[in-house]
RNA sequence: GGUCCCAUCGUCUAGCCUGGCCUAGGACGGAGCCCUCUCAAGGCUCAGACACGGGUUCGAAUCCCGUUGGGACCA
């Protein structure tokens, strides 16, 4: 049994799109269920388009989901020799030929060719002129087999069938001594001896075209698996215009990049009714025959509901340590310098029920920091006024009997006030609310005693005592 | 235009290969109720799909053919 190799491919003229990713990850997981090798390759042939700033981007994206690879990132324009290498080899072989067709030629025959109801392939003419040495500008063409079939087994759509009479005689040397990317993509994968290609499905009507250079050059050619495309909400191939498609975008957003995967991985995958899978789980259960052949709609509120998912059932420690660059940039750089780490865990345990992503979480997050709060102006209006305020007073009093907090005390204490008032539990509670925490939504009262200690809740309560008697 | 791929609730999907357990299951989203100090979370309930037409069969979401509709690639 050879050693399964997969790789990730993509070309650095953009950002890591999430389609990308998924297509990576199918990969990441078949290579670490069969303890094999993922590789990752850069494709960055198109010299016009291809950025360094994308290529950094392509590996911080796959570091921020936690994709490693095993060999790589080697790039393409690293290895132009070797293309040239082999496609000379195929010129010596007799299986390519120097073609000398000039653009503008090709161009008005394929239009004459479309024109009479032909297909507009290349129609051959410089097959068999048998150029040695081309004097001016001269392409390269692999001689495609003309008749037959090529049958590719794929492992997601199947056997699909090719008649090689559709086939024209590709270029794969452009005159100015590139590589196209049908050729290069096949010498990159016959040398890293990947044996299992997985891509997306835009790619499957490429297969019959490349799979003939493998046999030509006695390469084995490798299992091929052509994963269905992300559309948008119209259906239409997920674009910019849907909203975000960056992968990094997301991290920036507050999503968990353990939501990330598992959104992504249950788009065109499933195992039965499952819907939250750990890594080591994805590792077990996936599997070829259970990934869809038509493609997904990527659903911005599902990836949101998995990802609070996340939020509330990971360690809340490994929640906070990713909530601190969210805190840094909202401005808290020092608030969060002077509390403890574990501090900070208890303030997500506090507030993970409410939220969506650790963007929102520094919403709910930011009142617990200072000694402090400012009351919204509604807020403050509607519930801390005169008519709470000697009700507010008794409370204060009796808290401030206590050394410490305690949450049964401090709430039974709280309860019977409220019964020798007369009052529902939401006439004081409420009030009580918008002082600790200067809004009228926050997490159960006593919680939120908690995580700020006995002396600042009574300062808080203090400070919306006076604020009551002013109003 | 040619070739290829695809088709179950609004969305992600189970079921399809190995027909009957499907009056088609789950999840997101939506509606409602419950819980409740607010907001959430949670629990319960409801609405909601086999693209269409022919076959094959005692019986088809499941098998076959066609139609329609999407999409990709070639240029």
């Amino acid at each position: 049994m050879t050693q399964v190799r997969v790789r990730f491919a993509p070309s650095p003229t953009g950002f890591l799109h999430i389609g990308g990713v998924r297509t990576a990850l199918f990969n990441w997981l078949f290579a670490r269920q069969q303890h094999g090798v993922f590789v990752l390759r850069i494709e960055d042939t198109d010299r016009g388009r291809s950025t360094e700033e994308s290529i950094a981007a392509i590996i911080e994206g796959m570091k921020w989901v936690g994709l490693d690879w095993d060999e790589g990132p080697f790039r393409q324009t690293e290895r132009m020799e070797l293309y040239r290498h082999h496609a000379m080899a195929l010129f010596e072989q007799g299986r390519a030929y120097w073609c000398v067709c000039k653009p503008e030629e090709l161009e008005t025959r394929r239009r004459e060719a479309e024109a009479r109801g032909l297909s507009p392939r290349y129609d051959g003419r410089c097959r068999n002129l048998g150029i040695t040495q081309p004097s001016g500008e001269a392409a390269l063409r692999f001689k495609a087999p003309q008749e037959g079939q090529t049958v590719v087994d794929d492992l997601i759509k199947g056997e699909v069938v090719f008649d090689n009479s559709v086939l024209d005689d590709l270029i794969i040397l452009r005159s100015n001594g590139y590589p196209t990317y049908n050729f290069s993509v096949v010498i990159d994968d016959a040398l890293m001896r990947i044996t299992h290609v997985v891509r997306g499905d835009d790619h499957l009507t490429n297969t019959p075209r490349q799979v003939p250079i493998f046999d030509a050059l006695g390469f084995p050619v490798p299992r091929f698996g052509h994963l269905p495309m992300i559309l948008g909400s119209d259906k239409a191939r997920l674009s910019k215009r849907h909203g975000a498609t960056s992968i990094l975008a997301y991290r920036d957003m507050g999503y968990l990049s353990d939501a990330m995967v598992n959104y992504l991985v249950r788009l065109g995958w499933s195992h039965g009714d499952q819907e939250v899978f750990t890594r080591q789980e994805l590792i077990e259960k996936f599997s070829w025959d259970h990934v869809q052949k038509s493609a997904a709609v990527f659903s911005p509120e599902k990836l949101q509901w998995l990802n609070a998912e996340y939020i509330r059932t990971s360690p809340p420690q490994q929640v906070a340590d990713a909530l601190v660059p969210f805190l840094e940039s909202a401005g808290l750089t020092e608030q969060v310098q002077k509390v403890s780490r574990t501090w900070l865990a208890e303030l997500v345990v506090l507030v993970k029920e409410r939220v969506k992503t650790l963007a929102d979480m520094v919403m709910w997050v930011t009142p617990y920091f200072g000694e402090t709060v400012s009351f919204d102006e509604e807020a403050a209006k509607k519930f801390l006024t005169p008519a709470v305020a000697p009700v507010l007073a008794k409370l204060v009093a009796r808290f401030e009997a206590f050394p410490t907090y305690s949450k049964p005390e401090w709430e039974e204490t709280f309860k019977k006030l409220v019964e020798e008032e007369g009052w529902k539990m939401g006439q004081l509670a409420q009030p009580v609310r918008v002082a600790l925490t200067g809004r009228t939504a926050s997490p159960g009262l006593f919680e939120v005693m908690e995580v700020l200690g006995r002396d600042r809740t009574l300062l808080r309560l203090r400070k919306g005592l006076e604020q009551a008697r002013a109003a």
